[in-house]
DNA sequence: AGACTGATTGTTACC
DNA sequence: GGTAACAATCAGTCT
């Protein structure tokens, strides 16, 4: 069920080539918005930047999220490539 | 065919 | 260098 109750960091990779997978909108949302929270919190510690950036992350609504989700789509296909080249190396 | 899981991605800040 | 909340992801794997 938990889809995501162990969250070790630092985790491990399973796979030879590791082609990776892509960012998520998240991750392209945080890249703004670091700049902008921080901005509006000058001096907060990532325990406030962060929760703060979740909230206002789901604070947008789809619609939103348009921008960021874009690119996300983006970096899929950029995995893609790693991956195709990846089962390539296996399959090679 | 459907379900699951795990691994990964990037930010900040501090020691 | 590594960790920790925050969120999405979603591709590959398995029966």
């Amino acid at each position: 069920m938990a889809p995501s109750e162990k969250r070790k960091t630092t985790r491990k990779k399973k796979d030879p080539a590791a082609p990776k997978r892509s960012l998520s909108a998240y991750m392209f949302f945080a890249n703004e918005n670091r700049d902008i929270v921080r901005a509006e919190n000058p001096g907060i510690s990532f325990g406030q930047v962060g929760k703060l950036l979740g909230e206002r992350w789901k604070a947008l609504t789809g619609d939103d999220k348009v921008p960021y989700e874009n690119k996300a789509d983006q970096d899929k296909k950029r995995y893609e490539k790693e991956k195709a080249e990846y089962a390539k190396r296996n399959g090679n």
